[in-house]
DNA sequence: TCTGGGGTCCTAGGACCC
DNA sequence: TCTGGGGTCCTAGGACCC
């Protein structure tokens, strides 16, 4: 048996464990720059506020109802993550984080055994540690294989009879009496257009999904439909993947908050982005073989002059060193710079990725490579705050980095901004 | 005025090899 | 008119996830 855990709401609740007054009133949280709403609580979802609606179609609604309104805080959300998933650990030795807020736990060979009753009730005294642990709600689906874990994850968060115990047991002998009631597109993997065609052909329900024709679906679905249709038969095709493998691709972008020009301006963001994606190299321990860098104008405005381009360029060796990333982006920038267009949005991808030892050495480059200095360079900026230490072509202009204007501090990570408690 | 930022996997088809 | 058989590698595009 498998369990999947998840926060609910996630980055509204962490919003809500530094602030008791937010108990019951609807929270959403924003995207970068504040522009979509991209995380909510129970009540704002009752108001109808949609996943991913721009703020500012609904500045009325949140002035009405008094809305509680956030920016992102991922330093916050990630930091509550942890905690979340170092808790869970303490319930299973095998412990898959599978997303920022969700994670698959090995439910097999538990102290209390592997009956629904015994399950049941581990689910129920993990969901409880977590919330006195860290302050956060969540839900708990159990179940034969992965797939099942999630409807059953679906079925303790909004079914009306398990809502309140928040953990569902899908045992063998339910099944198929809880697939039919499961609506196909509510299913992990079935994503809009094949939920519509799966409609067409008259599966509309989980279990009518799982009794179509193999060479049907793999014809129209791939093997990942295959794959799944096995899954909700509670066959078991996707494993725990206990050990979080590298990357294949990593990419840094931000849309401007307001329409750049300047190419000044957008070489420092494309700097920036492409340091970031150095970092993020170097915490995995790769290097990247290839770096690509895309830029574009804003989509919206259609009455204006619309240019989009990227350019991928390849390193004459892996790299995960902060200025030799920068130095190709801002090659690769040159090349797609149009002047006379207003920019809203710039990106690095970095790809060929391999790891550090095994990178293929160049006989004629002259080797740049100073992984000594990188690593000086993150601990400084480990100790004194991101990018203290830095390649000085990421400037310090302000114009093109992120609007947070409802951030909330920092409480678990930084010093200066502990939650105070007055007596 | 204002519209996010990351990722993965799979397949078909082209270019190439012997 | 007729035109082999077996591979690999790469990329673009589609579909999906959080």
């Amino acid at each position: 048996m498998m369990a999947l855990v998840d926060c609910n709401n996630f980055y509204a609740s962490c919003e809500r464990v530094f602030d008791p007054l937010l108990e019951g009133q609807p929270i959403v949280v924003l995207s970068n720059n504040d522009g979509c709403v991209i995380a909510r609580s129970q009540e704002a979802k009752d108001l109808g506020i949609k996943m991913g609606t721009p703020a500012f179609e609904i500045r009325e609604l949140i002035e009405q109802q008094g809305v509680q309104v956030f920016s992102s805080n991922y330093t916050l959300y990630g930091d509550m993550s942890a905690r979340v998933m170092e808790t869970l650990r303490q319930f299973s030795p095998h412990v898959e984080v599978y997303s920022i807020d969700e994670a698959f736990l090995d439910a097999d060979g538990l102290p209390g055994g592997s009956e629904p009753d015994a399950l049941l009730r581990w689910g129920q005294e993990l969901r409880a540690t977590v919330r006195r642990h860290v302050g956060i709600p969540v839900g708990v689906g159990i179940g034969p294989t992965k797939a099942l874990a999630k409807v059953a994850n679906h079925i303790a968060k909004k079914h009306p009879q398990h809502k309140k115990v928040g953990v569902f047991v899908l045992d063998g002998h339910k099944r198929e009496e809880i697939l039919q009631n499961f609506p196909i597109g509510d299913v992990w993997g079935i994503g809009r257009k094949h939920a519509e065609r799966l409609m067409q052909q008259g599966a509309s329900t989980a279990l009518a999904f799982t009794q179509l024709p193999e060479s049907w679906v793999k014809q129209h679905m791939s093997v990942v439909g295959q794959r799944l249709q096995r899954e909700l038969r509670g066959q078991s095709c996707l494993s725990l993947e206990l050990v979080a493998q590298a990357k294949q691709n990593i990419c840094t972008s931000r849309s401007f908050p307001d329409m750049l020009e300047d190419v000044e301006l957008i070489r420092e963001a494309v700097s920036t982005h492409a340091s970031r994606c150095a970092f993020k190299l170097r915490r995995e321990g790769s290097c990247a073989g290839a770096l690509t860098v895309f830029v574009h104008t804003n989509r919206f405005k259609e009455n204006e002059p619309q240019y989009a381009n990227a350019q991928t360029l390849l390193l004459p060796q892996a790299s995960a060193d902060s200025r030799v990333l920068v130095r190709a982006a801002l090659r690769g920038l040159d090349m797609i710079y149009k002047k006379g267009y207003r920019y809203k949005k710039a990106g690095v991808i970095v790809s060929k990725i391999v790891p550090r030892l095994q990178v293929q050495q160049d006989l004629f480059a002259s080797s740049e490579e100073n992984s000594r200095l990188m690593k000086v360079m993150d601990s400084l900026n480990s100790r004194y705050g991101q990018e203290k230490v830095r390649v000085a072509s990421l400037g310090y202009a302000k114009d093109w980095r992120l609007r947070r204007e409802k951030l909330s501090p920092c409480y678990t990570t930084s010093l200066a901004e502990v939650l105070l408690v007055r007596g």
